[in-house]
DNA sequence: AGTGTGACTTGGG
DNA sequence: ACCCAAGCCACAC
């Protein structure tokens, strides 16, 4: 497992129950700007087995990132419970409910 | 080794 | 605020 790696799944089980975080700013933390993409790798492939608070996880612009299926449901729920308000439309208010950085 | 793809991000209109 | 285009990186075929 590479230091990258490990680092982002150190990052993704620190956040608060309540709080979301994006992809940029979890690669950012990890030491990699543009590596966005790879926490979505580790995250699409990782949850499961490092058993990560993937629902925590959204995008820039606040919106779950999942397409239309199962997981996106779930996202929506699993933060519903935490008390994090989803809007009809997947969409957070990182204003809010963002962690780190401010 | 080349091409296509994705649970992304940023900058411009 | 919304849509579009370019940039980025690793993985699968």
């Amino acid at each position: 497992m590479q230091p990258f790696t490990k680092r982002v799944i150190d990052i993704i089980r620190s956040i608060p129950e309540g709080y979301v975080m994006t992809y940029g700013q979890i690669a950012e933390q990890a030491g990699s700007r543009r590596g966005a993409r790879q926490v979505v790798r580790i995250l699409h492939s990782m949850s499961e087995a490092h058993k990560l608070p993937w629902h925590r996880v959204v995008n820039a612009k606040g919106e779950i990132a999942i397409k239309d299926g199962e997981g996106r449901f779930m996202q929506t729920l699993y933060l519903n419970g935490e008390g994090v308000e989803v809007d009809r439309d997947g969409r957070v208010d990182l204003a809010a409910y963002r962690y780190g950085g401010g």
